[in-house]
DNA sequence: AACGCAAGCAACCGCATTATA
DNA sequence: GTATAATGCGGTTGCTTGCGT
């Protein structure tokens, strides 16, 4: 390693943030507000990049972030939506309010998968081909579920006309889709659900995104 | 009391995407 | 149109804490 190879990997400090560093960020927050994070870091002269600042804000500090343990509404909200849209933390956590992409992704790692049963995998659902099956495809054993509802499997062609007529979409494109598509059938899943499944094990709608 | 182990979580890393010059 | 910087995302790492022996 070369003298300035150590000198860049010396220039900010790693690890767990300290008391004073979390209030010289808030109050700089506080008078300039969010974002240019890397001129942040370096006003405040912290010893962080701006990629960490950002990140100490929107994960702890923000006021909007909710602490403590989830609830088992928020846990239910995530499982359902996690069958709905894989591991796209950032889109799950948008819809569960006061919660980070990270608290949910390290809440789905830590408790639900294991609760639920689920092997480690490297998932990018939710994306690339939805599909006309309804089946669990993450789980040990993958559960097909019998179509029994007209509206839902509406909701679900229409998404999947849109994503096929974009063809190859942007991705900003195929996530205003997606949005959409997850907006419809959450509000439609909120008043309906309870599908059955042949072995009882999980109760609500889920779609092979894969 | 001391040790080892596992779980939980904060933070880092690498890559992709978006914005700006 | 291209290069560079900034931002966002998901996977992974490693530290802390709690529990069992």
């Amino acid at each position: 390693m070369t003298k300035k190879m150590v000198e860049e990997e010396n220039k900010y400090k790693k690890g767990l943030w300290t008391k004073e560093e979390d209030n010289i960020l808030m109050d700089y927050i506080k008078v300039h507000g969010e974002g240019h994070w890397n001129l942040a870091a370096k006003k405040t002269g912290l010893k962080r990049c701006g990629k960490s600042c950002r990140l100490r804000w929107m994960n702890y500090l923000s006021p909007n972030v909710k602490q403590g343990s989830f609830t088992e509404e928020e846990e239910d909200l995530i499982i359902r939506l996690h069958n709905l849209l894989g591991n796209r933390w950032s889109l799950i956590a948008k819809r569960v309010p006061g919660r980070t992409d990270n608290q949910v992704k390290n809440y789905w790692n830590s408790h639900l998968r294991k609760k639920l049963g689920f092997k480690k995998q490297n998932s990018n659902l939710g994306v690339s081909g939805l599909t006309n099956s309804r089946t669990v495809i993450v789980s040990e054993t993958p559960i097909t579920l019998s179509p029994c509802c007209n509206t839902s499997k509406a909701i679900e062609d229409e998404a999947s006309i849109s994503l096929q007529k974009f063809g190859k979409a942007s991705d900003s494109q195929e996530s205003e889709i997606i949005e959409s598509y997850v907006n419809s059938l959450w509000d439609y899943s909120e008043s309906n659900l309870e599908f059955s499944t042949p072995d009882g094990v999980l109760g609500w709608d889920f779609f092979d995104f894969a």
